[in-house]
DNA sequence: TTGTATGCGTTATCAC
DNA sequence: GTGATAACGCATACAA
């Protein structure tokens, strides 16, 4: 714990002398007050009388003082802090759901404790198990990887829960998405409608997608398409795949009009090869991706792709869980925010 | 806190009969045995009989007890948890860094609090206080956006930091980067080195980029080349912004031999402007990124850009903050992971 | 408006 | 190898 003398001096201009350890015993001596008192000032400073207050509020900035969580929330049985697992934060889809379920979670006082599940279902298990040790007020699940185990550790631990982005069958409490049966077969149908027949699909094996993936080849052979070729690989799907998997599809000589993929940068990386290839595109192959992310709507071509009200699913979500927080009732616990296929250049 | 009946059930599956609130307590009295034996059975097993230890781990399988880290933090003075903050997730650019930050620290019974900076002083601040409150056992800082008053609470904290990818003058306890004021005069010269004479900024205001835009145009002015134009816009720096400030560029009738830009999502959206005007790249403008995040390699063209051990970085400072939470001390508190540029097409 | 006593769930310490 | 006790820092409940 030992720290070079020189790099902590300069901390001791601002005149705050706080050594490692200041709690609320320092700082009600310094103020010359309770330890009560000071807690009040805290959480309740309309119920300290005006003067006082600012003695205490002196003592803390004078002490360096910062209220210690641990007892916090041992004593008060609330950590105010909400648990966001993620399968990944390479691909973007997540970025704002996140920012916006920060956002209104921190206007009310809450902090996000991230935790990424890499897509795999024993560290999501073990984050999980490891994150409840914090007891957080409130957790949301994004990606449907949690197993039997985990969703039974969720549900007993009796903490609100919101699934986010895939409307699940068999909720563990609340969930905001959408459905993603409903996504692979509307995609389907808006590729077929735009009259492209012989159809690929590029994708992570991530229940999701492998959800879509379904419903999008049902959908084909519904429509009396050709058998759609699906290509599944392990998530994160990236750009560099992209790439490789344009470059095996035409080595193989299959012939494709179109190609769904599972995230924007998976499209990306297709309509880079594409490009090298001086392959037309939509006139000779037509490209989708999912997430709207950033960049989609730069890209050149600009991406066709499946968006969703990223901010309202972050929103919902925070608020869902802000009200069960504070005891009230949340009418809709199922609330589908739908999606849309944001048409632009590539397909 | 009432759940719907309907959604909760399901649990009950698993054998685990676990209330909301299962402490040690619970445990011990179902296993036979006292409070101190059990949290023996959970943090040094190896100080209990084999015949009891069954015991208390069935018991705790039996009632799903997941020991409180409130509790557990507050009796032992340690909360297994490290805080990182960094500005933004938007660009990729730390994706790796956490990574293996977060692993490394994983592997060592640490958890990763990771905070959201938005690049704002002030929300920086806000997000410091708050999380310190949770008692990090360490701290990593990334970007160099921190006031005064927050080094000085970090300082006076006793906590050990890291600072990440910048290699600050005056540290507040460790660091593990690069100097940017090198990567600014390297990128300049190998523009000049490769002929490009005529040669423009695209860059977020925030401090490191500026150090890297105030180093690079000083280099420019050295070698005897034209006035840089550099353009600093608020981070995050994303591809439409590329796209647009290449449109400003033209129309402003500037010509331009190479561009710098600050992220590579940046130099993609450039490369897309370019590619949409026809412009030949690198032959009439070269493009160069920082970060080597993904896709850099495997972009059409593909982007030079700075990369650097992002894996080395995260490690490092991992490794650092283990050593120093462990009470050993550390030999190299600075460390200069150095950069690279990435040859390749676009510049 | 302010203060006192008590206990949240766990572990350090010491005793057996 | 195991247990009893006290204490971590703070807020609830109640008293003054």
């Amino acid at each position: 714990m030992a720290r070079s003398p020189s790099s902590s001096s300069p901390s001791l201009r601002s005149g705050s002398v706080a050594t490692a350890k200041v709690t609320i015993r320092e700082v009600a001596a310094l103020a010359g007050v309770s330890l009560m008192t000071v807690s009040r000032a805290v959480s309740q400073p309309g119920r300290v009388a005006e003067s006082t207050l600012v003695r205490v509020r002196d003592a803390m900035a004078r002490t360096g003082y910062v209220p210690n969580m641990s007892a916090v929330s041992l004593r008060s049985a609330q950590s105010r802090l909400v648990v966001a697992i993620v399968p990944t934060l390479r691909t973007h889809m997540f970025d704002t759901i996140l920012a916006a379920l920060r956002d209104t979670l921190a206007a009310h006082g809450y902090q996000v404790l991230l935790g990424i599940g890499d897509y795999s279902t024993q560290r999501e298990d073990e984050l999980l198990r490891a994150l409840v040790g914090r007891r957080p007020d409130g957790i949301t699940v994004t990606g449907a990887m949690h197993s039997k185990s985990t969703r039974a550790l969720l549900a007993a631990s009796g903490i609100p829960v919101v699934e986010i982005g895939d409307l699940v069958k068999d909720p563990i409490d609340m969930v905001v998405g959408m459905s993603h049966e409903k996504v692979g077969a509307g995609v389907c149908r808006y590729l077929a409608g735009r009259g492209y027949r012989r159809l690929a699909v590029f994708s992570g094996n991530d229940p999701r997608a492998l959800r879509r993936n379904k419903a999008f080849a049902r959908e084909a052979a519904r429509l009396g398409l050709p058998t759609v070729h699906v290509v599944e690989s392990p998530p994160p799907t990236h750009h560099g795949l992209g790439r490789t998997l344009l470059g095996q599809l035409i080595s193989e000589g299959r012939r494709v009009d179109a190609i769904y993929c599972s995230s924007d940068m998976l499209a990306a990386g297709v309509l880079a090869e594409a490009s090298v290839r001086r392959i037309d595109v939509p006139a000779r192959l037509a490209v989708m991706g999912t997430g709207n992310v950033e960049f989609a709507a730069t890209h050149a071509p600009a991406l066709t792709t499946v968006g969703a009200d990223d901010l309202r699913i972050g929103n919902t979500a925070a608020q869902m869980l802000i009200d069960r927080m504070a005891g009230r009732p949340v009418k809709d616990t199922v609330v589908d925010v739908g999606f849309e296929i944001m048409q632009r250049e590539s397909a």
